[in-house]
RNA sequence: CGGGCUGUGGCGCAGCUUGGUUAGCGUGCUUGUCUGGGGGACAAGAGGUCGUGGGUUCAAAUCCCGCCAGCCCGACCA
């Protein structure tokens, strides 16, 4: 198949548009692939559609392969399922609704697992059609807050969704493990690296969940890898090992003291650390012999708000994400100045744990970080402005409601694996997969009847492939200052022929032959055909556009050569016109 | 949803502070001539409700208010 720069519906551009950062918003862009049309939503022009296309039939042989099979449901979807399963509150206002002329609620599908489970469940009824892998390629809505760099954050994007169906357990876990495989299979075919992270469900609900993130500065999401082992988590799932008991049985009883004007961990150390009566005398009092008790407003789907305090070590900060991903479905807002006013038995900035939990004075819920051991002895507040107490331990002197794991990781934390160091790292989401369990199979009521004629619920999974961000992904891993670089797997074309001589002259003639012999090998060749266009401009748009392979009918041709360029490798070489459609063909690409 | 910045031909920008002819520049586009291996030269053109709605004024791209949109940071999320 021969692509005509003279009629191909593709304007490149000089300039960066000034409201794109990342590099694949940037190039994807300048090199004409795509075209913002709505806040999130962006139009696929010919060369990005080729690529978009691709890349979904990259995944779709995936998928068959491992025996899923396609289906495609509406993107416009009723209320009823998602109202069952308690989506349609849960999603928020992430969720586009609409109203038929009836003002009859509708959604634009974020995902799928409702309809699904009822397409299963109105065709099936018995274990012998178990295992059942299902799978769609679809345009998902999500209302995001903020859309952002072009394809990777869109409200509106192709996904490539499965949904797996067992008996039981075993099974799910097979059927789980022949997906993750796939999508192994699937990244490495793309042309993307990646990492295999454990993470939380978040609204999907369900257990086991493995997220593919491919390492990126642009990325959104934080994950931790082990500089030893293979032990790799978003940050929001990261377990912190239970630390061992202390033994307290020797300790001083807890002491208060005056600390006037210390309201933060930073001037409270500093007191300690300067006066006499408060000093250690083995070494310097620092943050992290501080409990920090932080109250923050937890608003439930159902719109109650319901305060919780979190007790972290004072050289950490709580990260509200990680402990919002504990607290799900419920959310995180801010604990007012307002509310602090309202609450007498709380003094802030003095916060101690002897006034937090759900049988002291304050009857809030009290959660300790899960870092904190039984017998550890802190500084923290005396819940009186201006006092703080030394010595309290935990165990002997306070209690909690719970643990939770809400304090920030760090570069050069443990690994809750193998002790050895975690690094911190940013990536962007591309695939996700899910042990999705019973959750939806029983509130939709999905059930089959097992070899003893007995009902059984359906266990189920989900699994997700980002298609558009994938595209995007991609990109952001195969650029450089010049544009593009295709991996061979998902470019637009195969192969770009520039004509780079006189207009008249024979490397019109040249370029068009060669052009021919490649699309007679099945090869997609992109032909800078255009009349009057300088070569300097064709060079700059074929390396914009990064097919892998650049071909130039130049010069050469008066002595039957062309110049045949590998993108990635930047490499050149001079092959004879009569040998170059072969040359061209078996070239490396990478 | 909070904070900051921005919105002027397809793209990149100037003009706004201090209101006043016909809103300008580069690039892209059209036509012609030349050029022909790194976004080439010269010339002549086309293309703009100055994001949008309201207000102030004799007069608004410019000043004021609302709204919309974009980018960045945070919040949120695939």
């Amino acid at each position: 198949m021969i692509l005509r720069m003279s009629t191909m519906f593709l304007r490149t551009l000089r300039d960066d548009p000034v409201d794109a950062e990342v590099p694949s918003h940037r190039l994807l862009v300048r090199a004409g692939y795509i075209r913002r049309a709505a806040p999130g939503g962006y139009t696929w022009l010919p060369l990005g559609l080729r690529t978009l296309n691709r890349v979904e039939t990259i995944i779709r042989q995936e998928m068959d392969a491992i025996g899923a099979q396609e289906v495609h449901f509406p993107a416009m979807l009723p209320r009823e399922p998602y109202e069952t399963t308690g989506r349609w509150t849960d999603y928020g206002p992430n969720l586009f609704r609409l109203q038929d002329r009836r003002g009859v609620d509708y959604l634009l599908g974020p995902t799928h697992e409702e309809m699904f489970t009822l397409l299963v469940k109105d065709l099936y009824s018995s274990y012998k059609d178990l295992p059942l892998w299902l799978y769609q390629i679809q345009t998902k809505f999500r209302d995001e807050a903020r859309p952002r760099a072009g394809l990777l954050r869109g409200r509106e994007f192709l996904m490539k969704d499965s949904y797996s169906f067992d008996i039981d357990q075993d099974g799910l876990q097979r059927s789980y493990d022949a997906h993750r495989a796939a999508y192994l299979r699937t990244f490495d075919r793309l042309g993307l690296p990646y990492h295999v992270v454990s993470a939380m469900s978040g609204a999907m609900g369900g257990s086991a969940s493995e997220e593919f993130l491919f390492p990126c500065e642009s990325g959104e999401d934080t994950f931790v890898s082990c500089t030893k082992c293979d032990y790799a988590a978003n940050t929001e799932a990261v377990r912190v090992g239970e630390p061992a008991k202390i033994d307290s049985a020797g300790f001083a009883a807890a002491v208060v003291h005056d600390t006037p004007a210390t309201p933060t961990i930073a001037t409270l150390v500093d007191l300690f650390n300067s006066r006499s009566d408060l000093k250690r005398s083995d070494r310097a009092w620092h943050a992290g012999d501080t409990l920090k008790n932080v109250i923050v407003n937890l608003r439930h789907p159902d719109g109650r708000i319901e305060p919780l305090a979190v007790g972290v070590p004072g050289d950490r900060d709580v990260d509200l994400k990680r402990l919002e991903a504990q607290v799900a479905p419920a959310e995180i807002i801010d604990f007012t100045d307002e509310d602090f006013a309202k609450n007498k038995n709380l003094v802030k900035g003095y916060i101690g744990p002897q006034s937090l939990g759900e049988k002291s004075s304050s009857a809030i819920r009290f959660l300790l970080d899960r870092s904190i051991a039984i017998g550890s002895t802190w500084i923290t507040g005396a819940n009186a402005p201006g006092r703080h107490v030394a010595g309290l331990v935990y165990g002997r002197d306070f209690s909690c409601d719970g643990v939770v794991d809400a304090a920030d990781v760090r570069d050069g934390d443990p690994c809750p694996k193998c002790g050895s160091h975690l690094l911190i790292r940013r990536g962007i989401e591309i695939g996700h997969v899910f042990q999705l369990g019973r959750k939806y199979a029983e509130s939709l009521g999905l059930t089959v009847l097992d070899q003893n004629g007995k009902t059984q619920t359906v266990t189920m999974g989900s699994y997700g492939i980002g298609v558009s961000r994938a595209v995007a992904a991609i990109a952001e891993a195969n650029h450089d200052e010049l544009g593009l670089k295709w991996p061979s797997a998902v470019s637009p074309a195969d192969v770009h022929i520039v004509i780079a001589g006189k207009p008249g002259d024979e490397t019109a003639g040249a370029g068009e032959k060669l052009a021919g012999e490649l699309s007679a090998k099945q090869m997609t060749v992109i032909l800078d055909d255009r009349k009057g266009v300088s070569p300097g401009v064709r060079f700059k748009d074929a390396e914009l556009i990064g097919t892998p392979r650049i071909v130039i009918a130049g010069r050469g041709v008066a002595t039957g050569v062309v110049e045949v360029r590998n993108r990635h490798a930047g490499t050149a070489s001079e092959v004879a016109l009569a040998e170059a459609a072969e040359f061209v063909a078996k070239m490396p690409t990478t």
